[in-house]
RNA sequence: CGGGAUGUAGCCUAGCGGUUAGGGCGCCUGCUUUGGGAGCAGGAGAUCGGAGGUUCAAGUCCUCUCAUCCCGACCA
């Protein structure tokens, strides 16, 4: 047996931990608070990464890279920007064995040092928009950290756009959010809300901040993604002006929006179990292992038979065999099933005699026999059904674990009670936010867009009529 | 930054002041095995987190220190 990884229902930070360390996705580094990816990590990071850049790409960006150290007065140009960043700073004071003139800031967002470039490159209507993006990684000092959730440093995207409108502007801060959305449910079989962000949870800098939000397994919310509307404060800041068609001078409009490889973390508490890593098909590394169970007298024979399969599977999925004769098969579907493969092909004997393979899923441990000529076939829609499947189950789980309040009591037992997301009136009042979420530790998660608004309600906890409908929960 | 816990081989761990720090997993060698985490035999691997102290004697007691994890306040 290899180490047992701690049942969720035990205790689901030590299970979220214990699948990391045991799938080798990662592992602590020797500075605090910083975590070294691996390999079988950084592949799946590298699928995530391919599926949105081609989304970017899709949607007229281009990447381009800004350095990691920002002059510190670069910071300070934009008020509420450093305000809601300077507790978290790493600052460079020495360099080259001597003290710098000017501190220079690690990145902890790119903002600043992109809006001095934009100055320098933007001049006229002619330039706009500009649509860069950038992946990188980012510092920032957190007190408390998290394996992929929250680290020191993290790696992210973020995309930086210049507008001539401030309608232009706000479409695109709408158009990546729904990117965003798209990302998560298609690719992540993560369902999301997408919705705007109050003002207090709204990112240093901005006019108007939009998030995705999923519901993990332990009823916690998890802010997924999300986009910024800058208005133009950063253009105001930098004082990054173009010339109109008409002739007049006007300050750009902006927008921002990132997502993490916290979306890894994500991934992991959206739809893993106790024996490890469960991966959708479109994002896991390795879709296929082929097992070949065989005896000493027969081994020739399964594993001709197993390649065989091998190379009809490798022209179409990511397939891998494992011929390893010291581990038994057991250890191997263990093993397959830590790593989140979606499909495991185990081939013997048995098989042979029969001319077929017998197909298991790693969503539903179903074992599915399947003729040989039948098998690339049925392993391809195999794999569309388990990421259908992993994304029905868990909007099935989200539909469970989301709640009306009508009354506060009720409001405060459900989040005590149930968790999950809790759906309420809000008068719209930031002293009504700030009590609640310091009786009851839920927060304002997003106002989701697309429903009705607050309809009838009224503030779940003043009683005033209520402005908006606010999706409630205890997040990460 | 507060509260709690833990540091003994790559990992888990025994030790409860008294010889040469014991075991399991993993690793290496050989043989045998293989339809749900195989078996036997042999082998390598530890300045007991660090510093100081108490003692005839310290992994064990004391002081300091460092690190990590967990729980809270702040955050992608």
């Amino acid at each position: 047996m290899a180490e047992r990884i701690t049942p969720r229902a035990e205790n689901y930070s030590q299970w979220y931990i214990d699948t990391i360390l045991q799938s080798k996705l990662a592992d602590y580094s020797p500075v605090k608070g910083c975590m070294v990816i691996r390999p079988r990590g950084y592949a799946l990071w590298e699928k995530m990464k391919a599926g949105l850049d081609g989304l970017f790409k899709e949607t007229g960006h281009q990447n381009a890279y800004f350095p990691m150290l920002i002059p510190e007065s670069f910071l300070k140009k934009e008020a509420e920007h450093v305000k809601g960043f300077s507790p978290e700073l790493a600052v460079v004071t020495h360099a080259g064995g001597e003290k710098l003139e000017e501190p220079l800031i690690l990145r902890p967002t790119s903002e600043t040092i992109i809006w001095s470039m934009y100055k320098k490159w933007i001049q006229s209507y002619r330039d706009l928009p500009l649509l860069i993006n950038q992946w990188a990684n980012v510092i920032r000092w957190e007190k408390r950290t998290r394996l992929f959730l929250r680290t020191t440093e993290f790696l992210w995207q973020e995309g930086h756009t210049a507008h001539a409108t401030e309608e232009e502007a706000q479409e695109e801060t709408i158009k990546m959010l729904m990117v965003y959305k798209k990302f998560a449910e298609e690719y992540m079989a993560l369902p999301v809300i997408a919705g705007i962000k109050s003002e207090s949870e709204k990112f240093a800098g901005a006019v108007q901040t939009y998030a995705i939000e999923g519901l993990m397994q332990d009823k916690r919310a998890l802010q997924a993604g999300t986009s910024h509307n800058l208005g133009q404060n950063f253009a105001k800041a930098f004082d990054v002006t173009f010339q109109t068609k008409e002739g007049t001078l006007d300050h750009v409009w902006a927008t921002s929006w990132g997502v993490s490889a916290r979306l890894v973390g994500a991934l992991i508490m959206t739809h893993s179990d106790d024996r490890g890593l469960v991966l959708p098909p479109v994002l896991a590394p390795i879709q296929v292992m082929i097992v070949p169970i065989f005896k000493n007298e027969n081994k020739a024979q399964v594993v001709g038979y197993a390649r065989k399969l091998y190379e009809r599977l490798k022209t179409q999925v990511s397939v891998e065999i494992d011929e390893d004769d010291q581990n038994s098969p057991g250890w191997k579907f263990a093993e397959a099933e830590l790593h989140g493969i979606p499909i495991r092909v185990e081939v013997g004997p048995k098989d042979m005699e029969k001319n077929q393979a017998m197909l298991v899923r790693r969503d539903t441990y179903e074992k599915i026999p399947v003729a040989n000529p039948e098998v690339e076939t049925r392993v391809k829609q195999l794999l569309e059904e388990i990421q259908n499947n992993l994304y029905h189950r868990a909007l099935a789980f989200r539909k469970e674990n989301t709640h009306q309040a009508e009354d506060y009591q009720s409001f405060k037992k459900l989040i005590e009670e149930q968790g999950g997301f809790i759906e309420s009136g809000w008068c719209g009042n930031a002293d009504c936010e700030a009590k609640i979420k310091k009786e009851t530790k839920a927060t304002i998660r997003v106002l989701p867009m697309g429903r009705n608004g607050a309809g009838n309600r009224t503030c779940i906890l003043c009683g005033e009529k209520a402005k908006e409908l606010a999706v409630f929960a205890k997040a990460y």
